[in-house]
RNA sequence: UCCCCGGUAGCUCAACCGGCAGAGCGGGUGGCUGUUAACCACUAGGUCGGGUGUUCGAAUCACCCCCGGGGAGCCA
């Protein structure tokens, strides 16, 4: 007999006469004669209530069928006579398919703190939260598909091995096949000859680069896949290993940028508020309670747009004290993003137009020749959640800035082929997509939305 | 890398000014005629993160180290 999912069994209107339903026991309550199993698949954050008459069989099974334990049931789905759930599951017979040893199962029925589930992410899932956390994880990768798929544009796969060791964005993970006796004595020069590529190679920071080439191709594109920072962060909002969704359009200036920005991030919270209303609601409950209204103001609210110039002027001006200072040229940092996004607009504020000086040398220059056309997506509670620009296609301006800068373009040369035959203006952003889940989740730490976080010092599992 | 907070039972945490190591949950055993993170009774369970020092006496004070968390910088 085929299984039901659980999420399936609960759906109906109707009972059914004889289902069978497969999942782990999270808990059990016994009485005399009679039991009661709550048996969660992961299809939904709800259990099923098992209800366990004596003589029924495989009762003698029971006892082993402890929190944690794999067990099939079958029987009668029937409306509940108890409360707190419509349809029970009336088991005409049960199976022990896994047991799981009740002194040495690490979750509890209680909750547990974040920092112990961590320590066991294999089993953290099977819990409520984080059952509910990948849930969403995973529906929202789905609509990231869909959002674009339905806009026309082509889905990228960018390289995650790279032989340029300057992709412009934070330290890099060397990649190599040899052995520590292999290169012993070795100059670098020689190593990387002897290596497997015949030079150095290095996991990618950043799929920017291969969304160019596509976009000046196939017009709209985006890459969406790991990255890989090896710098020595360690925050809660930085992981060695992460995803980024990294949109390229052809044709396409800052003010389409910051469009395709904003029109992603209210289609994407709409997604989960609509689609996982329940596991929404969890969060809501249990981890932040102004999550709801957060969401539903992303959804509606339109996006404050700001010139970076006005944004210093607000900040100089609003009276707060600020632990660093706040001028024309000078980065925004975490608490004037903050005071933005939280204070000042109470929704997520778009700032744009920033100074040359402290954006990446393929950003497009403005007419004022002191800013590039920059844009970055401040979100409340997180800061920035999206980071573009217009990128510089004239072939003659980027040069110029590459030799202001003191960089090499010469393993780019096909980056500046894109700029030499039938260049067009293009723009793009990234989005860091866990820090995506921590805006629409509340969940405060990186390192509890990824399945397995890798980060400066953590390499488990 | 810098600043702050923490580490006591499997988990979450108490232990006041230095004086016998505690609770709840979880586990085990038994009980309970429909339970809702069930309930009742009994029970097992400890290198107080590690080291050194001060002291008659250290979970408690000092120093060093390890680990965890929060914040900053950098960024996504």
């Amino acid at each position: 007999m085929k299984r039901t999912k659980i999420i399936e069994a609960l759906r109906g209107d109707a009972g059914r006469a004889d289902i069978l339903v497969k999942g782990w026991v999270r808990t059990r309550r016994d009485a005399k004669d009679v039991s009661f199993l709550e048996v969660n698949d992961g299809s939904c954050r709800a259990n099923i209530q098992v209800v366990a008459d004596a003589g029924m069989e495989g009762y003698s099974l029971l006892k082993d069928m402890g929190v944690g334990s794999a067990v099939g049931v079958r029987g009668e789905l029937v409306a509940s006579p108890g409360k707190g759930q419509r349809w029970e599951l009336r088991a005409a017979s049960v199976v022990l398919i896994g047991a799981a040893d009740q002194e040495s199962y690490p979750l509890q029925k209680k909750r547990h703190s974040d920092e112990f589930l961590r320590t066991i992410a294999h089993l953290r899932p099977r819990t409520n939260k984080y059952g509910a956390l990948f849930r969403i994880r995973s529906e929202l990768s789905f609509a990231i598909h869909e959002f674009f798929h339905d806009r026309g544009f082509a889905y990228v796969h960018s390289p995650i091995l790279t032989g340029s060791d300057c992709e412009g964005a934070g330290e890099m993970f060397r990649v190599t096949s040899l052995g520590a006796r292999e290169t012993a004595g070795l100059s670098s020069g020689e190593r990387a000859a002897k290596d497997f590529f015949g030079k150095d190679a290095f996991l990618t920071v950043s799929g920017q680069l291969a969304a160019e080439v596509f976009a000046c191709s196939l017009g709209d594109v985006y890459t969406f896949g790991p990255t890989f920072r090896a710098e020595h962060s360690d925050t809660s909002r930085h992981a060695a290993e992460f995803w980024m969704l990294e949109p390229e359009m052809a044709f396409a200036d800052l003010v389409d940028d910051m469009d395709l920005g904003e029109a992603l991030l209210k289609s994407l919270t709409d997604a989960v508020l609509s689609r996982c209303a329940s596991d929404v609601e969890l969060f809501a409950s249990f981890v932040d309670k102004e999550l709801p209204g957060r969401l539903v103001n992303i959804r509606d609210k339109p996006f404050v747009r700001l010139p970076y110039g006005e944004a210093v002027e607000i900040l100089a001006g609003c009276g707060q004290g600020f632990q660093y200072p706040v001028g024309f040229g000078l980065d925004l940092q975490s608490e004037h993003e903050r005071y933005l996004a939280e204070v000042h607009c109470g929704c997520p504020v778009i700032v744009y137009d920033y100074p040359k000086e402290i954006k990446a040398f393929y950003m497009r220059q403005n007419d004022d020749g002191r800013t590039v056309a920059a844009m970055d997506v401040l979100a409340p509670g997180i800061g920035e959640i999206i980071g573009g620009s217009a990128r510089e296609e004239r072939l003659d301006v980027l040069e110029a800035r590459v030799a202001e800068l003191g960089l090499t373009m010469d393993d780019y040369w096909w980056y500046l082929d894109l700029r030499r035959f039938g260049s067009v203006p293009h723009a793009g952003f990234g989005l860091g997509f866990e820090r995506l889940l921590m805006l629409l989740t509340g969940i405060t730490n990186i390192r509890d939305v990824i399945p397995f976080p890798r980060t400066y010092r953590h390499l488990e599992f």
